[in-house]
DNA sequence: TAGTGGTCTAGACCACCTA
DNA sequence: AGGTGGTCTAGACCACTAC
């Protein structure tokens, strides 16, 4: 501990103990005083060092871990959390220059950038349109849509889930339903099919996880996410494909261009 | 506690009691057996239904809270966190048409859903451009913006906060250094100073708040916030302002269209 | 005043990691 | 084996809210 330094305690303010202790290594964080991967003095250590029960000591440390600062690993220690590369999603993303070139965005995507992509637990299936998927595609209840759920990883560290519906009129008997959709993706086999593509919309949505997603995308504690619900129109206007996914909210950046007219 | 009836612990199991605790609550969540805005019951009636010690209970309780789904009321109890009606940001809210129209475009936005839109904590400064902003802004170091602090609110609930960094250059002794920046906002000022303006990017990222932006926004726990970094570009290819956003996660629906040639 | 959550103590035993 | 964090107990006193 002798390398920290941290501040002593402040008897006479009212802001709780572990609050304070918190905001000393809150601190010493933003000031960089321990920087990304450092490990934070120990529980005994801090004990010492404030003359406080352990729980304490752990008070103040849940508070940073559900801030996302700090990381504990078991029979290791505490750590500044560092953060891992960010992938950018710039919204040219699904141009047909792209989608020309025989890869689906996410492969073209991280091999441009170095890194090494793949994709797993794909799972095709048929079932009846949950109530946001059929609005979005203009369905009636019990209209059955082709779902396709598949989780991407980057390097071999999962980054998105992903779940794409399509009318089950459109998709049924047609590549769609490979677990392997063809050069290109989907969207290709939808133009294949007849249906060009207009544009799409895009839905953004932050929150805390769900237990499942932590597990699917092995997330940190104190990272939320992105939900993302991406709707195709073909050139008519119909909606042909809608996508849902969950993001890493710290593996990615998004970013769009607005007209100003 | 009659009403409610959790399960009992799984003593085989080797998931920790805190956790099942947590588990069996989130699922009367999920299921709408406790509905937004319910009471749980109190710490006291979970001791004794589980018959393990208080902070057990209390463990629990974290859990769910850092999830976002519960808050604790001091000397009320502890309820399933209602979520605020959400606000839907589309992407042409910056089309000149609204800007005509002589209302800022949150003014506008919010009065157009029924709501009271106010703006405080106004603070016009003229300083150094933080590097984000001098890249974005294509200045060197040194140069100095105009900067225009100030927070949103809907119904006097604090939603976001925003900095806009326009050249001094640009902006000095203009209506853009007042608090009031006149009809249309800050982007009008632009385009009456002959910088026409062509496009906006806006890049978005996701993580939990900062100390000072949980005070500012009044954030519940377990809520994430959206940063929006917005850059504007005059028809020349000129980026002449910045605007850098904070915005309570659970107040907003981000939507952008993206074209698919 | 009674009930609620907020803070803190002082222990205990366990599981995991490193050496 | 020794150090680390993970879980749990059984208390205590306090501050806030409702009645």
């Amino acid at each position: 501990m002798a390398e920290l330094s941290l501040p002593e305690l402040d008897p006479a303010g009212d802001r709780a103990v572990f609050r304070q202790i918190a905001d000393h290594i809150r601190d010493a964080i933003g000031r960089e005083t321990l920087r990304e991967g450092d490990k934070l003095p120990s529980e005994a250590q801090l004990m010492q060092h404030y003359g406080v029960a352990r729980m304490t000591i752990r008070n103040a440390l849940q508070v940073l871990q559900s801030e996302g600062l700090t990381v504990a690993e078991h029979g290791r220690g505490v750590f500044v959390r560092s953060r891992p590369p960010v992938r950018r999603l710039a919204s040219d993303r699904f141009a047909r220059r792209h989608r020309d070139q025989g890869k689906a965005a996410f492969i073209a995507e991280t091999e441009g950038a170095g890194g090494k992509p793949s994709v797993d637990s794909i799972r095709i299936t048929e079932v009846q349109a949950p109530v946001e998927v059929a609005e979005r595609l203009r369905l009636g209840e019990g209209d059955s849509v082709i779902s396709r759920s598949r989780r991407y990883l980057i390097n071999g560290q999962p980054v998105e889930t992903a779940v794409s519906y399509v009318p089950a009129e459109i998709a049924r008997g047609t590549r769609i339903e490979q677990p392997d959709s063809g050069p290109g993706g989907i969207y290709a086999r939808l133009e294949e099919l007849g249906y060009q593509l207009d544009h799409f919309v895009e839905e953004i949505q932050s929150r805390m996880p769900f237990r499942d997603e932590v597990r699917a995308l092995k997330l940190a504690p104190g990272v939320p996410v992105f939900r993302l619900v991406r709707t195709a129109y073909a050139v008519d206007g119909r909606p042909v494909e809608v996508c849902d996914t969950v993001m890493s909210s710290d593996a990615y950046l998004l970013s769009y261009e607005l007209p100003a007219r």
